[in-house]
RNA sequence: GGCGGUGUAGCUCAGAUGGUUAGAGCAUGCGGCUCAUAUCCGCAGUGUCCGGGGUUCAAUUCCCUGCACCGCCA
C-alpha cells in the first residue's frame, strides 16, 4: 500500500486576471506536492477554475457570446501561467465540466433528501444603478455604500442549507483536531466564529442562469460555494472513479487565502458532514501580498502580472522569494528591492557562489572527480553532523507548511559550508599535498547535492542545474529523499569543473 | 461594541516555566583569504525589550491598566 497525498488550491474565478496571489497559493501547493513526491508519496495535486455566476454571464453577454465560450478563452490565462510557473498539478478542474455538474447535482439532491436543504426565502438589497447586491450589514445608514442611493429590497425564493444543525459537530471537529485549521491564528478565528452560532446558508439563486440547476427546481441555480467547494470531490473522481476517490479522500490539505477561510473551514465540513463524508485533514490559510507597501488594487493599477515578474527575475527566483521572504501564513510585501536583495544576497552570493567555488575546486584540485574520503579532521565531523541535523529540521518544518523555517535551515547549511571552505582552505591542502582534501571536497559535494535536493520543491530547475554541475546525471525529480539525504560516494559521475553562475547577480 | 493578536537594534523579525554580557539576518564600519559570481570568512557595535502600576530578592519575560496598530465577528 503506497502512501498517498492529496493537496488542492482553490478554483480561481475565471473572470479574474491572474495575479501574485493566485500564483502564491498555486506555487505553495506545488512546493508541497513536489516535496511529498520526493518523499515517496503518490500525490494528487488539484487546481482549477470556477466558471459560473453572474459576472461571467454578464461578461459573456457583453461580448455577445455564450458564457462557456467566454470561459474557454479565459481559462488559458490560468493554464498558461501554470506552465510558466512550472506547476506540477495532476488534475485540473473546471466547474463547467459535465463530471462536475453530475457531482454537484448529486450531492445537492442527497443533502436535500436528508432534510438538510429546505426551501425558504432570501432577502437582499439591490442597488439598481450600481447593479450590485448588498447585505443588510453592508449598507451605510440604509443606503448603498458605493453611491449612497437607496437600494431596493429583493425577496427571492432560495434553498437553504441547514448549517445551524452542525454547530456542535463542527466545534467537536475543531476541538479534536487542533491542526484542522492552520496556522493557529486562523484556527482561533474559526473557533470563535463557530462558537458564536451558525446561521443557515442560502445555496441557490434565481436571479441569474449561468450555473448548475437545482435538480428538483431547475429555475434555481446552485449558488457559488456549494458548487465551488464540491470541486475537491469531483477532481479525484467522486462519482466516476470510486477507487481513486477512496484512495485520496480525505484530502490532506486545502491551501487557501485567508479571505475564503470561513467557506473552507466551516461551510465545507458542514456540507461533508451532511453527506457523511469525512472532512479534510487540514485547511491552511495564507496571507496577502502588498506591492511596494501598498494594497493591491485595480484602481491603484499596481496589480503585477506574475508573467512579468518571471520575465524580470526568473521562475525559480520568484518561487524562492515568495517563501524565503515571508513566513507562510503571514502577510508580506513584494517589492523590486526586496526580490533583488534576496536574489543577490541568498542566491547569488551565498548559494550560487558556494556552488561555483565548490565545483571549481573539484575541477582544479581533484581533476574533476570526487574521491573517497581518506582521513578526517578539522570541521569534517561537524559538517556531516550538522547537515544531518538540519535536514531533519527541514523535514519537520515542511510537514507543517513552515516553508520559511525549512528554507532557513537550508541556508544554515549553506552558511556552514562557506565557513567550512574558509576554515579548511582546500587550496592550502592541495598545495601541501594533504590527502584530506579528498574528504573535504567529498563532504562539500555531498552537502551541496543535499542542499540542491532540499531546494528542489522551491526551485526545481535550478536544483536540477546544480545536480548537473555536480556531475550527477539522474533526474532530480525521480529521486527519493531518504536515499539522498545521506553522504555517499558516487563513481558514475561526469567531469566536474567551473560553471557559469547558476544565479547571476542583478545589477541594481 | 465583542473576541483575539501584535508592539524587542536603522530595517525585518526570533526569544526567555522570571535570574549573570537580550539574539539572527539585512544594512553600516574595520580586518582577513584568494577556491569563487568584487563573492566568502572574522571582528565591532548600537537597544528607556510601547507607557504606567503591581507581584517578587529579581520582570523586557507574570498580573493589571493605558496607548498604538492589525485580524475576525457584530
Amino acid at each position: 500500500m503506497n502512501k498517498h497525498y492529496y493537496i488542492t488550491t482553490p478554483i480561481y474565478y475565471i473572470n479574474d486576471v491572474p495575479h501574485i496571489g493566485h500564483a502564491y497559493t498555486t506555487i505553495a501547493a506545488d512546493v508541497m506536492a513536489r516535496y511529498k513526491r520526493m518523499c515517496g508519496y503518490d500525490v494528487f495535486f488539484l487546481t482549477g477554475t470556477d466558471e459560473h455566476g453572474q459576472k461571467v454571464e454578464k461578461a459573456a453577454e457583453q461580448q455577445g457570446i455564450h458564457p462557456k465560450e467566454h470561459a474557454d478563452t479565459m481559462v488559458h490565462r490560468f493554464t498558461d501561467l501554470w506552465k510558466v510557473l512550472n506547476i506540477s498539478n495532476d488534475g485540473f478542474i473546471r466547474t463547467t465540466e459535465e463530471r462536475h455538474r453530475k457531482v454537484v447535482q448529486y450531492i445537492f439532491q442527497k443533502v436535500y433528501e436528508s432534510g438538510d436543504i429546505y426551501l425558504g426565502e432570501y432577502e437582499d438589497w439591490y442597488c439598481v444603478p450600481c447593479e450590485t447586491y448588498f447585505t443588510e450589514m453592508q449598507l451605510v445608514e440604509g443606503k448603498c455604500p458605493d453611491c449612497l442611493r437607496k437600494p431596493e429590497k429583493l425577496k427571492e425564493e432560495s434553498f437553504f442549507f441547514r448549517l445551524s444543525k452542525y454547530t456542535e459537530r463542527l466545534l467537536g471537529l475543531l476541538k479534536e483536531h487542533k491542526d484542522f485549521v492552520m496556522p493557529d491564528i486562523r484556527y482561533n478565528e474559526v473557533a470563535s466564529f463557530v462558537k458564536g452560532g451558525l446561521r443557515d446558508l442560502s445555496v441557490s439563486r434565481t436571479s441569474f442562469n449561468w450555473g448548475i440547476p437545482v435538480p428538483m427546481k431547475t429555475h434555481h441555480i446552485i449558488y457559488v460555494w456549494f458548487d465551488a467547494l464540491a470541486n475537491y470531490l469531483t477532481g479525484i473522481g467522486f462519482l466516476d472513479n470510486v477507487d481513486m476517490f477512496k484512495t485520496f479522500w480525505p484530502c490532506d490539505a486545502h491551501l487557501i487565502g485567508k479571505d475564503i477561510l470561513r467557506f473552507h473551514a466551516v461551510y465545507w465540513p458542514g456540507f461533508l458532514m451532511s453527506l457523511e463524508i469525512e472532512p479534510p485533514k487540514h485547511i491552511f490559510a495564507h496571507g496577502w501580498w502588498t506591492i511596494e507597501g501598498q494594497k493591491m488594487s485595480k484602481s491603484l493599477g499596481n496589480v503585477i502580472d506574475p508573467n512579468e515578474i518571471v520575465k524580470a527575475y526568473g521562475v525559480d527566483e520568484f518561487r524562492f522569494f515568495l517563501f524565503r521572504e515571508v513566513p507562510f501564513g503571514m502577510d508580506g510585501d513584494f517589492s523590486k528591492n526586496a526580490i533583488i536583495h534576496r536574489i543577490n544576497g541568498d542566491l547569488a552570493n551565498d548559494f550560487g557562489n558556494l556552488t561555483s567555488r565548490s565545483v571549481a575546486m573539484i575541477g582544479k584540485f581533484l581533476n574533476g572527480k570526487i574521491e573517497r574520503p581518506e582521513k578526517k579532521g578539522g570541521m569534517d565531523e561537524y559538517v556531516e553532523e550538522n547537515v544531518k541535523r538540519l535536514v531533519e529540521e527541514y523535514q519537520k518544518e515542511m510537514e507543517i507548511f513552515s516553508y520559511h523555517k525549512a528554507l532557513h535551515n537550508v541556508f544554515e547549511i549553506i552558511s556552514i559550508l562557506n565557513k567550512y571552505i574558509d576554515t579548511e582552505a582546500p587550496w592550502r591542502l592541495s598545495k601541501e599535498g594533504d590527502v584530506r582534501i579528498k574528504t573535504v571536497l567529498y563532504n562539500i559535494w555531498n552537502s551541496l547535492r543535499i542542499v540542491a535536493m532540499l531546494l528542489y520543491p522551491f526551485m526545481p530547475q535550478k536544483s536540477e542545474a546544480i545536480w548537473h554541475a555536480l556531475g550527477i546525471g539522474k533526474p532530480i525529480d525521480k529521486v527519493l529523499f531518504d536515499n539522498e539525504k545521506v553522504f555517499y560516494f558516487m563513481d558514475d559521475i561526469s567531469y566536474i569543473d567551473k560553471i557559469k553562475p547558476v544565479f547571476p547577480r542583478i545589477e541594481e
